[in-house]
DNA sequence: GTCTATAGTACGATAGAC
DNA sequence: GTCTATCGTACTATAGAC
């Protein structure tokens, strides 16, 4: 066990890079102060990893499989699609806020991925797109959703609950649970005050 | 005119830059390719702009004006709650979709802006978002829109419709009309099918 | 596995001629 | 207002000792 908590160098130079890279951007975080940070000197990471670009490589590809992964478990855990969104959102949301510098550094650094590597990543995020299409696709079949283009759907949803990571804060005046719950009742119902509505959720009823 | 239609040297090289500042990012676009680009050398630029960073700063300050100007003036010309957010919709979504560059820059550089700059900026897009917030709680006071948390759903607005500068083309499958139809309908309405809905638009009935 | 030393390169910015 | 030439700096990456 190192100082930091991390299980090896690789780890505590992979956490310094993640806080760097979310801090300042690729491009802007030099290699010395991510050295500095793990605890050793800049040539000493060319041990460990290959260069720079490795770095974010791993940092983009570990948490895009993650997230993967989590969906499918939620896909495949849940059949009625309601409760499938549910989870879908809770999920992302969760893993936005838990993991919130690693999934910054995915939301802000695509253009930093030299060519070669750029195609994998973005196969990742397609495949996360595609799940939550086909989870949005098989709502509208089933008319628990209402009809409306998929992919605009699914960039809408993406975007406001990747956000979160940005203003997220731990301490701060919302739990994360509260952020999930707002942003279920805003995605699935919207704002629209419209008396009559049948699917209306007990924990937010006391609301009106 | 110069050649490239912009009226003034000046406004070449910002052009330059926004375009290299969007695709490569601040820290790896290189001032002798704006200026190669603006059809001038490196050094030329320097008669024009103090430094790089001031090119930043006139790319972000402009537009976000511009941004706030365009809110306000739908908050003047619009009372009803409802008819104001589909107005801010469609002038945000035109706005991104428009100066898909210059709002990609403003929405991704943040971390690029040395920090004497940095509050100026944020200022300027805290006035934004309280000026949604403002049309937001004004219509959940008056029973329009739902009883929910103000900032959440402002930050939901503004970042999924933020989020059509990255993936919009204008050439592409829908136009920006339809985009606007479809975000306003989902934002008001939600994702659920909910049978008695009383505020369903004319123009999206069909799809029922 | 980590170090010191440094190569090699690219960048932002300046000096000064025209 | 634009040029050429160049300064000074900072960075990624490598070489080779320990």
């Amino acid at each position: 066990m190192r100082p930091d908590g991390r299980s090896s160098m690789r780890e505590s130079i992979l956490a310094a890079a993640v806080h760097l890279f979310a801090q300042y951007g690729y491009h802007a975080a030099p290699l010395r102060d991510i050295a500095r940070i793990a605890g050793i000197q800049a040539a000493s990471i060319y041990h460990h990893y290959p260069n720079k670009q490795a770095l974010l490589i791993e940092i983009m590809e570990t948490y895009m499989l993650r997230l993967n992964v989590s969906l499918e478990h939620v896909l495949k855990e849940f059949d009625d699609p309601l409760q499938r969104l549910h989870e879908a959102i809770a999920n992302h949301i969760r893993m936005h806020t838990t993991y919130k510098e690693e999934f910054f550094i995915i939301d802000t650094e695509m253009r930093a991925l030299e060519e070669e590597h750029k195609a994998h990543i973005i196969s990742l995020r397609d495949k996360y797109e595609a799940l939550l299409q086909e989870l949005l696709q098989d709502g509208m079949e089933r008319g628990v959703f209402r009809q409306s283009d998929v992919k605009i759907a699914s960039y809408a949803i993406i975007a406001m609950c990747t956000e979160v990571a940005t203003w997220f804060r731990p301490n701060g005046r919302l739990s994360v649970q509260q952020v999930i719950t707002s942003y279920r009742q805003f995605i699935v119902e919207g704002l629209l005050l419209t008396p009559g509505v049948t699917h209306m959720p007990d924990e937010t009823a006391h609301l009106l």
